[in-house]
Parts: structure tokens; C-alpha cells; sequence
DNA sequence: CCGGCATTCAGGGATTTCCCGGACACTGGA
DNA sequence: TCCAGTGTCCGGGAAATCCCTGAATGCCGG
């Protein structure tokens, strides 16, 4: 690959970012920007996820009501090899997005925050071979461990500890456990304003927006 | 100002939108992008708050931790006619942005996440004089009575109804009133489920974030 | 004038949440 | 090995929330 043009693809479901983003992209030699797509699906019925055409393809993290997430998943991208490198996007600084991105095999995480040479240094990066996740370590950001991440969840979907308790299998008076540990650790003092910090911390698998109702 | 380019300023945050749509508007042969700049501060030092230089200012409604909407306000911009036209820019399709963006005296709105052609149409249509929000009306979004707004605003902060009441000098009772109506009028069955509601919709005066903590 | 709406408040009971505990299993270092 | 820390589980009692009913005031527009 080496002396070729690293070609990328761009998904992202703002058209002045999408375009933005490939028309200074393409202002660099090494580059060529061979896709944009406003969705998954686009991007996959342009052939934008076939590593035969594409190199590294940069993927926004928030695509309207799909998470750009749930397109890294080894069902959806067929086995590895047979799609190109991901990277990344988001303007949220939150370290679990980076977490959750390495989790899923993306080989990149950059802010649309950041200097475009950042950009463009994980793109080539990654398209030698390499990683690029240029973001903070973990910033004071609470840990949760895993029952208590899906106690918080649950409760910011506004349920009750009884329906928590019954959806993990667990008694209700197991997740008041799980709460109270939280509520001290994070400085909280309501489920309520739990739910709060975990919705602007981003610790939730879907940002913002629930099914029911789109902007 | 018939025949002359359109001067253009753009104040966002984010590089890759600032400068993506900066080069995409340079394309158009009637506008002129005379200035980038990442912050309020950034743009009023580099002039680009002067009706003198600027013609149409594109204004990103979030800007990191400040509010682009409080760039609007008459104390911080001077007179009218001394500063540019502003059209507000948004990634999110609240009715609530676009009403208070109208209200601080805004001249258009519009979604990043609109085609190109809607940018351009509403920089033409200011620079002539025109308003431009080509934002639909209302989209079934809840009305809240300011009193209920109060109450919206402080569960959201995580108050109890106690706390609610002392702060908003009634009852704790009525308190639970508004929140009972609020519970059926919206469709939801606790103060956590109305809280991710508010902050989802946007109803909150600071749309996400607290000052304790940013990212 | 009168119906509708917003706002204010009360009582009482059912439910949920919150805070105080204790208990067990597991892990990793002293 | 012991033990401190952590994650998970649970119970009792106090507090807060939620639900239902009822009612008073003021304001606006038909």
C-alpha cells in the first residue's frame, strides 16, 4: 500500500461536515477521498465498508437515531479482513466513546473538535497499519462496573427498581445497593440527578434520543 | 450591496465544520468568506462582530461551554446595525433554538444537518434584508407554562419537591401538582423520565452541561 | 357572564426511593 | 495464609414520591 493514495470514505449524516471534511481532505496529496455516505446503509450500498475500495473509512459516532457504534459490530461488518480500517468521529470528548470504539475494533477515535492535522495524522497512521487514539486517558471520569452501568441505564430510561430489578434478575432491593454505591461515589444525591450526569457524560450505549421520537 | 459578494463570517468550534463550510461556501461566486474563527471571543477580536466587514455572520449555537445564543444579546453585540446578520447554526431540530434565536433578534436558522443548498439560500435571503427560518413550526413539541418550567428546570437539577417549593415560594403540594399534570401531559410516569425528557428536548436553559465539570 | 386554563393548596393512602445495616464470594497483595 | 478491597446480594425502617380527590383564586377570550 505504501506509495499508493490512502483512500477513504466518509460517513456522517451532516452533509457540511460529510463534504467539509472530503474537500479538505482532498487538498492533501496522499489522500483521496473515494465515498461519502449519509448512513450506514448508504455507505454500505456504496461499497464504502469493502476493504477492496476503501482504506480507512471515517465513521461519525452519532448518525441521527443510529449510533455509529452499532456499525462496528462483528455481525454487521462481516469478519475482519474483509472491511476497511475505522476510525472514529465524534464532538464529544467523553473517554467512554474512545473506550467503546477500541472495544469494537475501530483502529482510530479523533474529535471534530480537533485540528484537521490531527485528522490527518490518524489517517495515516491507520492506514500504515497503526492506531491512532489521541484522546485523554480518562479525565477523573467515574468508573462503573458492569452491573452498575446497567442499573444506571435502567434508570435513566425512567424505570422503577422493581422493573430494574426484574429485568436483571436481580432483587429490587439489590439495585437500591447499586444506587446507593453510586450516589456516594458520584456526589449525587437522587436517581434522578444520577441519570442526569449519566446522560451528559455519555455514559449511556445511545447518547441521547430515545426510539419513540425523533427531532 | 446589489452585485457585491455576500461577506461571510463563521464562528464554530469545531475546525472541521468551520472550515468545511467555509470551503464549500468559497465554491458559490456571490459569496465571500471573509473570516473563521472558533469562539465569540476569537470572532470579535478578528472583526468579525463589524456590519462593517461582514455582511451575514454563521453562528454556531453551541460553542464548547458558551452558548451561542448569548452572543446575541444586545449587551454583549452593541446596537443593532452595527453588527452583522446572524444566522444561527444547530446540529439539533428543537423548536425551542429557533424560537429563542428569533427572540434575541437572529435573522435565520438553520440545521447542519440540512442540505447545502438551504445554507446558501438563507445567507442570500439575510444579506438581502430577508429572515430565513426554514425550520418546521412546532412539530407536536410540549408547551410548558412557565411555572412549569420552573418545576421542569429545578427536577432536572435533582431538587427534591422540598427544595422545589422553598425555591419557588409555594407548597410542596403544588409542586407535585404541576408535576402530576406535567406526568400525564407528557406521557411520563416519574420525575427521572420527565428529567431526560427536558434535557433531550432541550427544554433546560443550559441544553447539556454543568459548570462543576466539563469534558 | 361564563367556561377554560394556570396557579395555588390540602388530606390520605399506596408505592417507591433512600439510608442504615449485614452477608457472601472473589481477588490480589502483605 | 490472612486480609483488605470490591462487587454482588439482601432486609428493615424512614423519607420522598406518586396517585386520587377536592377546592379556591385570578385571568383571558368568546
Amino acid at each position: 500500500m505504501a506509495g499508493a493514495l490512502i483512500r477513504v470514505g466518509i460517513v456522517d449524516d451532516h452533509p457540511v461536515v460529510a463534504e467539509g471534511t472530503a474537500a479538505l481532505l482532498r487538498a492533501k496529496s496522499d489522500i483521496d477521498v473515494v465515498g461519502v455516505a449519509p448512513s450506514i446503509l448508504a455507505a454500505r450500498a456504496a461499497g464504502l465498508f469493502d476493504a477492496e475500495r476503501v482504506d480507512v473509512l471515517l465513521l461519525d459516532i452519532r448518525l441521527g437515531s443510529e449510533s455509529g457504534l452499532t456499525a462496528l459490530t462483528p455481525e454487521r461488518t462481516g469478519p475482519l479482513g474483509t472491511r476497511p480500517e475505522v476510525i472514529v468521529l465524534t464532538a464529544y470528548d467523553y473517554p467512554q466513546y474512545a473506550d467503546a470504539a477500541l472495544r469494537l475494533g475501530a483502529a482510530g477515535f479523533v474529535l471534530k473538535t480537533a485540528p484537521l492535522t490531527e485528522l490527518v495524522d490518524a489517517i495515516r497512521r491507520v492506514a500504515a497499519g497503526g492506531l491512532a487514539f489521541g484522546v485523554r486517558p480518562r479525565a477523573g471520569a467515574a468508573r462503573l462496573s458492569p452491573r452498575e452501568h446497567d442499573v444506571v441505564r435502567l434508570v435513566a430510561d425512567g424505570r422503577t427498581n422493581d422493573e430494574i430489578g426484574a429485568e436483571l434478575r436481580i432483587g429490587s432491593k439489590t439495585v437500591e445497593t447499586h444506587l446507593a454505591r453510586l450516589f456516594e461515589r458520584l456526589d449525587v444525591g437522587s436517581r434522578t440527578e444520577l441519570a442526569m450526569r449519566a446522560m451528559r457524560e455519555g455514559w449511556l450505549d445511545v447518547p441521547a434520543g430515545n426510539p419513540r421520537e425523533g427531532p
